[in-house]
RNA sequence: GUUGGUGUAGCUCAGUCGGUUAGAGUACCUGCUUGACAUGCAGGGGGUCGGUGGUUCGAAUCCACUCAUCAACACCA
């Protein structure tokens, strides 16, 4: 590639998209089945089709794209594979808006067919502004290996695994009462339910006693599902009601004769101890029903309007209905209480209406079997929650799980592979559509109206992306996958079901770690919500502040699992955190030509020595921090290192060795700048590709792409030149501190004496001094150091003549709370050691780092009380 | 009601196995047109680690209780 000079300013866009084609176009994203390397495998979430990404997805891409790059880099043949969600209900309510607005017709006026092809239309459509975003995100996909929940591929699993069940007899159709939402017109599992606390009223109301002039008092939240009781039912020792088992009550406003029954479910304490049971509307009446062989009388139409059942009522909106009601008890004078009541009421988790329930012929997987599949593989440690805690949303929700609703009444999905004769009603459940009946021979056959729950294709994913079933290589080699990451929220829709689908169909659990990325809140903590219209559009950042700056502003300072807030400061920190490396590399890059510069061991100075080092602690702790995915951790490291040890120490330090005139000096330094350079870039990378591809890409005799290179070796630790380092980092700070404080102006350059232990060792390091602490002499002090002013480290004590800016009372003061540090330091250490108990419990390696920290402080108290009484005598 | 999370600097968050003087970013204050970067550099102030009690030689860290806050699940005639 050629070699152009970096721009002055970090600008993104000036290639980001040049270095996304870049990759594209050399198959870097590319996963092959390769028996040489290990597979890394992930298969991503596939995002609903029904708009675009928003910042949580940014996030669960983001983590995804970070360890896919560092497997990649480390030797892994690294696949991601991507793909979307056809997302049924959700889809199909959005594409009959689109088709109201635009058209002003609703489902009823049109086919099947016209809607299935305006889906598609629609599937194209936002599929494809999908996957541009993700390009624009950095993703590393492989995107030849694309796949659609309802492509032929998946469908194909889809039939598969229906069959499959329905032939062990795992998938039944029956009737039962399931959950059904009157908006979406269609039947919901138990997880698509999401109960959300609502205003209501209790409503009490006196049933007659037929033949009797007493009543029954009984309350209810939903008066209007009166027009369906079939019996009340009290407890069998309830006292007050014993005499009542066995007589009647009439119904009021319809008068029908309802069985008073006792039924062990009715709670005594509970309201008035008498319950009305209406078995098609309620799943507790509903199995009181069935003991006590009630009859069931459904009053709703599909659309919740009251049906023909309900009598003068009829045609009325359940909630008009439920108004009309209670007037006319109160009419009628059967109406005894109406009280205020807060409770939580079943809702559509798509279109937030209320849950009817409903007694209707749907699908179902029975689930026993299969959750204790999903049960044991956890519990045997095939798939471990990262962070643990997850697992007990998990266990609890396989736990008390119920037989999975997967009929959908909807058009956008797979339809049931469920055929019937319409001339003898034989059903047939086959891969393809039969010729004949295979009971009467006759020709007349249609398939079944319903297609299956959304989650039903996608709990395949894992595998109906790999060819299965099909017996293809990529099953064998990719399968199974090595780590999930989603989001906490879809943990029994999907995680779940992808377990016991992997589990029953495959054997093997479908992958081996599943991640919990916490979710995006807006920058005071609320979640993301149209309603509140806090989210921000990825693309609007990244139009803004680049790509990198996104993924690191979502990746660095969280942690695994807990919440991150979406705050443009932390953007803006990202990005300038970009500029930082953008300008230490162009101020590097600016000086080298297109030739190697090799490191030669023997030339190293203490900075370089010192450089490596914490360079080789940096891989090691990244690396350690990435493989326990802790990859908010691992970023945070890279730019500790960057900023502070790189940007802020090492190349001012060499800035001397750069303008030298000697060549072998000049270029020893830059082989070290560029080497460290290069290794943080590929550690940066996996977290901030652009920026790192691009800057490599002006490294000397540069041929490769970043994102193909190997990861970085751990090199050597030099334990004693990091010491030394640390001593004089903390003599030039020191330094610095004393001349702020005193007023001094940088163009004031000072002298410094030293002395002590390890005056000798440090006199020869002068030009970091000169370099960092606007020092120009470094000599040994005399005995008498004048009015210097002194600082006072363990061994090493320096002495600055400040002349006529010396100031004795503020000098004083300095040295005075330097004392106060060092005496609170000794108090600590004292109380410590003279503690018999930390003496003979304490390891002893502790007892004695303690006691020669005590020593030191001791020495330099003693110095202190030395130089604070010269400095008292000066100011009397 | 059940389960779980969180509580550390003004704000956002780290803090590993209990053992350095509890850290970072940001905000704030002071100084700096030093040759990569003012999207920057140097320096500074700011914390009873929610509270109480316990275990321990030693607790931000472990245990119990408690307060606050968030979430998931469940139930309510």
């Amino acid at each position: 590639m050629e070699k152009h000079i970096m721009d002055k300013t970090y600008d993104p866009h000036q290639f980001e998209d040049r270095i996304y084609a870049m990759w594209m176009e050399s198959g870097d994203f590319n996963a092959e089945v390769n028996p040489d390397k290990k597979p890394f495998t992930i298969v991503l979430p596939p995002p609903n089709i029904t708009g675009s990404l928003h910042e949580g997805h940014a996030l669960n891409h983001t983590m995804q794209d970070i360890l896919i790059r560092y497997k990649r880099m480390k030797g892994f043949e690294a696949l991601w594979l991507p793909g979307t969600d056809h997302a049924s209900i959700a889809t199909e309510v959005k594409i009959l808006d689109k088709i109201r607005r635009e058209e002003g017709r609703n489902k009823e006026d049109l086919t099947r067919e016209e809607f299935l092809e305006k889906a598609w239309q629609w599937k194209e459509e936002y599929g494809g502004t999908i996957v541009n975003q993700m390009k624009k995100l950095g993703n590393s996909c492989d995107w030849r290996r694309e796949r659609f929940t309802m492509d032929e591929g998946c469908s194909k699993a889809v039939v598969e695994v229906f069959v499959k069940l329905f032939n062990e007899g795992l998938i039944y159709r029956g009737t039962r009462l399931i959950n059904w939402c009157s908006d979406c017109g269609t039947s919901l599992s138990d997880a698509e339910v999401e109960h959300e606390d609502v205003q209501g009223a209790f409503y009490s109301i006196s049933y007659p006693i037929e033949g009797s002039q007493e009543k029954l008092i009984i309350a209810t939240t939903r008066p209007e599902t009166m027009l369906g009781d079939t019996a009340i039912a009290v407890h069998p020792q309830d006292s007050r009601y014993e005499n009542l088992i066995g007589k009647y009550a009439l119904l009021p406003l319809v008068g029908r004769r309802l069985p008073i029954i006792a039924d062990e479910y009715v709670d005594r304490e509970l309201g008035t101890g008498a319950l009305k049971v209406t078995p098609a509307h309620d799943p507790n009446d509903y199995e009181i029903g069935k003991r006590h062989n009630l009859e069931s009388i459904n009053i709703f139409t599909p659309k919740a309007l009251i049906n023909e059942e309900g009598g003068n009522y009829a045609g009325l909106d359940r909630f008009l209905a439920r108004k009309k009601i209670v007037e006319d008890l109160k009419e009628q004078g059967y109406l005894v209480e109406v009280k205020n009541h807060n409770h939580s009421v079943g809702h559509c988790y798509r279109c937030h209406q209320p849950i009817e329930p409903r007694e209707s012929l749907q699908w179902f997987v029975q689930m026993d079997s299969m959750a204790k599949l999903a049960l044991e593989s956890v519990e045997k440690g095939e798939m471990e929650f990262v962070p643990e805690r997850f697992v007990k949303i998990y266990d609890h929700w396989l736990e008390n799980i119920k037989d999975w609703c997967i009929s959908r009444q909807l058009w956008w999905g797979h339809r049931i592979p469920a055929y019937y004769c319409e001339d003898c009603g034989e059903m047939m459940v086959s891969r393809e559509m039969p010729l004949s009946c295979e009971k009467c021979g006759g020709g007349h056959i249609h398939q079944d109206e319903d297609v299956l729950d959304t989650w039903f294709s996608s709990a395949l994913w894992p595998f109906s992306t790999l060819g299965w079933p099909d017996a293809t290589p990529e099953m064998d080699y990719f399968y199974p996958t090595d780590v999930l990451v989603t989001g906490y929220d879809i943990i029994f829709f999907w995680v779940v079901r992808m377990m016991f689908s992997g589990l029953k169909q495959i054997g093997v659990a479908p992958f081996h770690h599943t991640l919990i990325n916490g979710i995006v809140r807006d920058a005071r903590g609320r979640k993301i919500s149209k309603s509140l219209n806090n989210g921000t559009d990825p693309l609007e950042i990244i139009e803004e502040y680049g790509a990198d700056a996104l993924r690191f502003m979502l990746i660095s300072g969280t942690s695994v699992g807990s919440d991150t807030r979406f705050m443009i400061e932390k953007v803006e920190a990202a990005r300038n955190f970009a500029n930082k490396l953008w300008n230490a590399s162009r101020f590097l890059l600016g000086s080298l030509e297109d030739k190697s510069y090799p490191i030669d061991e023997q030339a190293l100075d203490l900075a370089d020595k010192w450089i490596l080092s914490k360079l080789s602690q940096t891989t090691q702790g990244v690396e350690k921090s990435l493989e326990r995915y802790e990859l908010g951790q691992a970023a945070d490291r890279v730019v500790d290192f960057v900023w502070n040890d790189y940007c802020d120490w090492f190349i001012e330090l060499s800035k001397e060795a750069l303008y030298s005139e000697n060549m072998d000096k000049k270029e020893g330094k830059q082989g070290v700048l560029l080497f460290v350079l290069e290794e943080i870039l590929q550690l940066l990378h996996p977290f901030m590709p652009f920026i790192t591809e691009e800057i490599w890409q002006h490294l000397p005799q540069r041929k490769s792409h970043l994102i193909k290179s190997t990861w970085p070796q751990v090199g050597s630790n030099y334990p004693q030149e990091e010491e030394l380092m640390g001593l004089l980092q903390e003599a030039i700070t020191r330094i610095r501190n004393l001349r702020a404080e005193m007023d001094i102006p940088p163009s004031k350059k000072g002298r410094v004496f030293l002395q002590g232990p390890r005056a000798q060792e440090v006199l020869a390091y002068g030009s970091y001094f000169k370099a960092l602490a606007s020092s120009e002499e470094l000599s040994i002090a005399r005995e008498d150091v004048g009015d210097a002013s002194p600082i006072l480290l363990d061994g090493l004590s320096l002495y600055l003549p400040l002349d006529e800016l010396i100031d004795h009372e503020k000098e004083f003061q300095r040295l005075k709370k330097d004392l106060e540090k060092v005496q609170s330091e000794i108090k600590r250490g004292r109380g410590k050691l003279d503690n018999p108990g930390f003496i003979g419990k304490a390891p002893a390696e502790l007892v004695e780092k303690e006691e020669e920290k005590l020593q030191s402080f001791l020495r330099l108290e003693e110095e202190l009380h030395g130089k604070i009484k010269l400095i008292k005598e000066k100011i009397q």
